[in-house]
DNA sequence: TTATTAATTTTGGTATACCTAAAAGTTAAT
DNA sequence: ATTAACTTTTAGGTATACCAAAATTAATAA
């Protein structure tokens, strides 16, 4: 199998198994890769002779250590890769999700470690997502989702889950960047949309939005 | 054809053809990418369908102004690359090479132009080989070899056209780095390697080694 | 010029990573 | 418990990018 196609998996099953607490559904992986369930079969039974992953058959799959190991450095490297681009190279954050996911298949950790060290080893990168260190390690967040949250609260926004460009840019017009303090106003009874105020402005989001925007409560 | 391929041939071409001036056989290539000579003809063909080279049975191949230009932009990333990576990231000289070779295929225009404007848009790269600049124009140099040079006379050292770790230990070992000045004492006669005089020191240089040091006359 | 050597192309074949369509299995709803 | 809906797998097929071996073509030397 060509490194990219198994890193492209392992980091994708790692991103959907939420540090591999869950099992991933071939479904899931069909299309967050946008590829054929078929193919995914495939792929999932030579990746368990890899024995990069745990495949049984009609019910999921979870990583193995070795594949956990993997999955962990790629996503290190992507997350140092934005990182840098954000903070060195004055990309926006909307922006470098599409070339860290290119950039972060170049195989030299010197490389990387070297990144890191020129932004003074970061544990989050411009999307709130916790960065692996050299050795793997991870912090893992007790953060809510904000659909999650309960009218009066007081929340810090801590990261997102949606990556794309439309919804980063989205988020940069109401001022809901990382860090940003909020307060839950209502929420909506007949369609779940959550009114907040955000730099003392009423913002509207729908619930779609709200399972994409990680909060902190405060 | 993939990308990465498309570009591996299209570099491979260019840097075989001395800027356009000489046709490139099938051989050259199949040493140069370490594949079978049939799977040359193979991409050569297709390339041809591709429009990016005029490839003519049995005589030889050149790239076409669509193919030319492709070619310099991943000649300039490849060693928009090189220099960053020793000039901001502290690498060897030495050790880039490889690197380059990954990161050249990352597709980003405004990517490039950012590390050229931090790096003062370069001219040369740390080999001393000229960097073509966005729109794709590149110098072009009447640099000599320095199995081309003669006896007493003073040159400056310009380039290397070999880009293997080893070989440019090597130069690192003898002070032959890239501005360096050297005096040519004498060549042996029954090996044709070459006496010269860099850094108040004597240095025998194989012929082999010859061929792949890039000099200006004094 | 012919023979020899070398380069190139043809032919037939492999592995990878996808696909579609159909079959089998699983889950949920009545 | 049976049907309906959905998911997963199987079976058969495609395009890419390579290979080895044989056939052809070109270049070189006798």
């Amino acid at each position: 199998m060509r490194t990219e196609t198994v890193e492209n998996y392992l980091k994708t099953i790692y991103n959907l198994s939420s540090d591999n607490t869950l099992v991933v559904t071939n479904q899931q992986l069909a299309d967050k890769l946008s590829i054929n369930p078929a193919s995914v079969t495939e792929a999932l039974r030579k990746l368990h002779e890899l024995k990069y992953v745990i495949y049984e058959k009609s019910y999921g799959t979870r990583l193995t250590t070795a594949g956990s190991k993997l999955a962990l450095g790629i996503v290190r490297r992507h997350r140092i890769w934005e990182t840098y681009l954000v903070k060195e190279l004055g990309f926006g954050w909307d922006e470098v999700h599409v070339i860290a996911e290119e950039l972060e298949h170049v195989q030299n950790d010197k490389l990387i470690n070297k990144l890191a060290e020129i932004l003074g080893n970061p544990v989050y990168d411009p999307h709130g997502d916790p960065i692996p260190d050299a050795k793997g390690k991870i912090l893992k967040s007790n953060f809510i989702k904000l659909s999650e949250t309960k009218p009066k609260g007081n929340y810090k926004v801590m990261g997102v889950i949606d990556h794309s460009t439309a919804f980063l840019k989205y988020l940069d017009k109401h001022q809901l960047i990382i860090g940003a303090t909020i307060t839950i106003k209502t929420i909506e009874e007949f369609d779940n949309s959550i009114i907040l105020i955000c730099q003392k402005k009423d913002v509207n989001i729908s619930p779609k939005a709200a399972e994409c925007i990680i909060v902190q409560a405060l």
